[in-house]
DNA sequence: AGCATGTAGTAAAACGTTTTACTATAATAG
DNA sequence: CTATTATAGTAAAACGTTTTACTACATGCT
């Protein structure tokens, strides 16, 4: 089909073995001249080495997997483009995968990416990471790092963000405005750094004092749709003054939720996100939410991934990044 | 490194092309024992084919290229869920590019993409695709699709919507609510589909005898920024009642714009958008906008793609899908 | 017996590169 | 004048598959 190192060879009159020398500047002992011919020739025809043969012989393919449950979540594709630009700078491509929060599908998709001999994978896994699971990818031979899940163990080589004083800081904030029954809305199956938001709003109400009660934290899907529901149950059953959303999707559904129940924010009750997507500046009224620098998280994973497969090592340890809590108009003293 | 084909063969004692047989179902003269055999001795050692070498023998990657201006733009992560969805199911990977609107970099890809040898390319240009263009992108021997963005020419194969109808339903719905200044927020670096949304505007004036003022239309970048830049100006220069942004997230940014300066949507100006992207349900007030079938335009592209893989040829034809207004809360009657 | 047909399998070429170990010639040094 | 070194290049193996054309044997038919 295409135009092949062998085509160049007979068209510039040399062997194929000087055409590869040049085309990986390994041409210490090549002349000036066949170097520029070869050149030339290459450049007139648009030759370009064919990737798949050279991946079959070095195993660099130059190709990476990122793994994410929704690319239609503004967090996901934050950290997708922080992803792709920091591989791209490196000549990786990425293969883009969507699990839907399917673990089986996950699964395969991590065999398929086999397959095709990725040199490693970026995966935000839909379960958190456990022993088990680390261990069957350790077990795949693939390079990977892992992305705001935690691993349930300290084996995990992956970024994440200090999600526990995120949760802090957004209680602290509404304890401070005066609030004291505070709603939490939570997902609940198992995501660790979930848990974690979830620990450090306890870690605020004991610090002020405040008894934390079962009944004020509520779980649904960590979507517009679930933080709806969660949110007009918690409502409906519950006197909360302020409702603590573990992310920003599940703001947004409580926003809904307010609409629906006829509540103003911050009125009525006062909100806070977590994860600060673009979005969250563009809501009535602004959402005062937990950042997290998502882009970065995307950009540090490629970087770690690289440094992975130059070093042919894994980093000892997981970076944790900062959290910031950015107060917008969602949030005002109950009345 | 991992285990091959030769492996194997070996274990279970047989010849390579024995298992190649039984790996690709063409087992027809292997014995029901052997079969079995060889079948547990690859499960056993969980072997997979190294599809950088099926490749390159085949030519078939199962790898196709999609190259999107900007993943964190609602309306490509939509699309991208649709390719992916609609390849994956047929067994195709795809390597995401984000051209960030370069074009060298939307032809650097390009020329990454075929060292990759994918089979195909879906792409949302970032310039209207010209004749020379075109002949480019033909030239590379890759089957491709185009997506969003009109070629200039009837040759084109892709998906598009219609945009010229979606423009007239834009402003005729700003006509028939009694507005008569009607501002209109373009990009104006030519691309098609942009300027065919301006002409069904022109068309829906013209019907209501409404004459067309070239100042009513400013432009700008298709994003939130802009469209708040683009708005300001509008707003500071004439006197209009309503805004026909030509797609959401400049919509959003006329938003941004009346808050700045201090205007209410839709008591002083109406603003209708372009695209129905998810966030404009969930604005306040909600965004009346052009409903595109986002999703389905990706599975389309997708479904097309391989239906010209598959039979080697290209569709005559470009599939063009239909849009509709839907009325939300942005928009009423001048006062 | 001789021949066709079916069954079960294999050897080897090919895909397009990279890489290792080699050759041939010229220039330089001792 | 030989030995060494530098320069400019090449042949061939290897990567892990698929695929084509072949072999060897058994069975059935006339």
């Amino acid at each position: 089909m295409s135009i092949t190192i062998k085509d160049i060879a007979k068209i510039a009159n040399v062997s194929i073995t000087t055409v590869s020398l040049i085309l990986n500047n390994k041409c210490h002992n090549i002349g000036e001249e066949t170097i520029k011919r070869v050149r030339s020739i290459i450049e007139e025809h648009n030759y370009r080495p064919n990737a798949l043969a050279r991946g079959l012989i070095t195993s660099k393919t130059r190709t990476i997997g990122l793994l994410v449950p929704n690319i239609t979540n503004q967090f996901f594709a934050e950290i997708t483009k922080g992803v792709e630009d920091g591989l791209s700078e490196h000549g990786y491509n990425v293969f883009l995968c969507n699990s839907y929060n399917d673990i089986d599908k996950e699964k395969q998709y991590i065999r398929v990416l086999k397959e095709q001999r990725v040199e490693g994978v970026i995966l935000s896994s839909t379960n958190t990471v456990t022993q088990d699971y680390y261990s069957y990818l350790k077990e795949q031979g693939v390079a990977f790092v892992l992305l705001d899940r935690h691993a349930s163990e300290p084996l995990n080589n992956g970024i994440i963000v200090d999600d526990r004083k995120g949760g802090f800081l957004a209680a602290q904030h509404l304890l401070e405005l005066g609030h004291r029954k505070i709603g939490c809305l939570v997902e609940s199956t198992g995501l660790c750094n979930i848990d974690e938001r979830l620990h450090g709003y306890k870690d605020a109400l004991a610090q002020y004092g405040v008894p934390y009660e079962e009944k004020f934290v509520v779980s649904g899907e960590l979507t517009i749709e679930g933080g709806c529901q969660a949110a007009i149950k918690l409502i409906e059953e519950q006197i909360v003054t302020a409702i603590f959303a573990t992310n920003d999707l599940m703001a947004i559904g409580v926003y809904e939720a307010a609409i629906q129940l006829g509540k103003r924010i911050p009125e009525d009750i006062s909100v806070v996100g977590f994860d600060d997507i673009s979005f969250a500046h563009y809501l009535t009224p602004k959402l005062t939410t937990v950042r997290q620098p998502i882009y970065e998280i995307g950009r540090r994973a490629a970087a770690n991934l690289i440094y992975i497969l130059q070093n042919k090592l894994y980093m000892p340890s997981t970076e944790v990044l900062d959290v910031e809590l950015i107060i917008r108009n969602s949030t005002s003293s109950p009345r």
